[in-house]
DNA sequence: CTCAACTTAGACCGATTGTTCAAAGTTTAA
DNA sequence: TTAAACTTTGAACAATCGGTCTAAGTTGAG
C-alpha cells in the first residue's frame, strides 16, 4: 500500500497540542514556531499534514468543538435528575474557569480574530452554540416533564440565558482574579433554575 | 511657552480612531499600517503622542472604559423606576449587539490577547467589570428599596448574573446571524428581574 | 530676521511572520 | 537490490511586523 517510512507523531496528538495553543492565545497571537514546538514536528510535517495555520485552526476548532459536545452530551443524559445534572455542570463550569491560568472557552478566545465573513469558521462556531443550546434545552424539557420546572417555564429561553452566561463566566475568568463574581453569578443563575 | 507648530491632528480624535480598531479586530490583529490609516497620522506622530503599540491600547481601553461606565451611570442614574431603567437598558444592550457587523464588548474582544500577567491591562479590565457589577448591584438595591424587587432578593449576585450575562450576549452577537438566541436569553434574564 | 522647538513624512532597521522548497534520509513493495 | 513513495530537516522566501531615525518643513518667541 503506502510506500514511505510511517509518520514519525501522532496527528492527533500533534492536533490537540495545537489546540492548546490556539485556546490559550488565540488564533492570531498564536505563530508558527510555538504551535511547532508544541506540537513537536516540523514545518513541512505541519503544511503537508494539516495544510497551512488557517486549516489547523478549522481542524482543532473542531476537534475542541467535538470532543466538548459530547462531553457535555453523556453529562447531561447522565442517569438521575436532568435538573440535578445540569446544575452540577454549571458548579462545574464556574469551578473550572475559577481556576488561575484558566483559558476560558476556545470558542470566545477566538470568535474576536474572526469576522462572520469568514464563513467556514463561523459555521463551526454556530454551529457549536447552538448545539449546546439545544443540549440546555432539552435537558430542561425534561426536567419540566418529571416537574422539576414550573409547567409555565420556557426551556428553550432559559437555555438560551444558561448560554451567554457559561459564556460570560469563561469569558470573565481569564480576568478575574477573585471566584466571587463568577460563583456569585452561578448561584443566581442556579436559583433561577430552583424557582423556576 | 510653546515654540514649534500645533498638532494638525486631534489627540482624541486619533484615540477614538484607535479604539475602534482595537474593538473590531483586537490587540494582535491591529497592525500598526492600520491604526495609522485610520488615525490618519503618521508614524513619528503615534510614537511620539502614544508612546507604543501597547501604550496606545492601554490609553484607548481607558478611553472605552470611562466613556462606556460614564454612559451607563447616568442611564441607569435616570429619573423613574430603576428597575425600568435597568430592564430597558438590558435591552437596548441586546438589540444593539444582534445588529449585524456588531463588535461585541471592547473588553471581550481583548481579553484574550492578554494574560492575567499583564498587570498593566488587566487592572484596566478587572476595575471597569467591577464598575459595572456595582452599577448593576446599587441599582438593583434601589429598586428592591423601593419594592420593586422582593425582598429576598439578592441584588449582588443578581448584578454578577447580569454581568456574565451581558458579556455572554455581547461575545456572542459577534457571530450569532439570528437574533433568537439573544432576544431569548435577555427575555429569560428581563422575566428573572420581574419574578424576583 | 533668527533660531530654537516643534511637527511631519517616510526611508530604514532588524526581527519575525506564514509559507515554500530543495536535499537528504527512511521505508517497503516489487 | 532497486527505486518509488514517503518522511524529515532546515535553509530560504517575500512580506510584514513594531519601532527608530533622519531630513525637511513650520511655527512663534525674542
Amino acid at each position: 500500500m503506502t510506500r514511505g517510512p510511517a509518520k514519525q507523531f501522532d496527528t492527533d496528538v500533534a492536533l490537540e497540542a495545537a489546540m492548546n495553543v490556539f485556546w490559550e492565545h488565540g488564533y492570531e497571537a498564536s505563530s508558527l514556531s510555538e504551535l511547532l514546538k508544541k506540537m513537536g514536528i516540523g514545518k513541512k510535517s505541519l503544511y503537508d499534514t494539516f495544510g497551512n495555520k488557517e486549516s489547523l485552526f478549522l481542524k482543532a476548532l473542531e476537534h475542541y468543538s467535538r470532543t466538548t459536545l459530547s462531553d457535555l452530551r453523556s453529562r447531561l443524559a447522565a442517569e438521575g435528575s436532568p435538573l440535578g445534572n445540569l446544575k452540577q455542570l454549571l458548579k462545574d463550569w464556574q469551578t473550572m474557569h475559577s481556576q488561575p491560568g484558566s483559558c476560558g472557552c476556545m470558542l470566545g478566545t477566538n470568535i474576536a480574530d474572526f469576522n462572520t465573513n469568514d464563513e467556514a469558521i463561523a459555521k463551526v462556531l454556530r454551529h457549536y452554540l447552538q448545539q449546546v443550546e439545544n443540549l440546555f434545552s432539552k435537558t430542561l424539557k425534561s426536567a419540566q416533564a418529571q416537574g422539576e420546572l414550573r409547567s409555565d417555564a420556557n426551556p428553550r429561553n432559559l437555555a438560551r440565558l444558561l448560554l451567554c452566561t457559561t459564556q460570560g463566566i469563561a469569558l470573565l475568568g481569564r480576568v478575574m482574579d477573585e471566584d466571587s463574581t463568577l460563583e456569585g453569578a452561578m448561584n443566581a443563575a442556579i436559583l433561577l433554575l430552583d424557582e423556576s
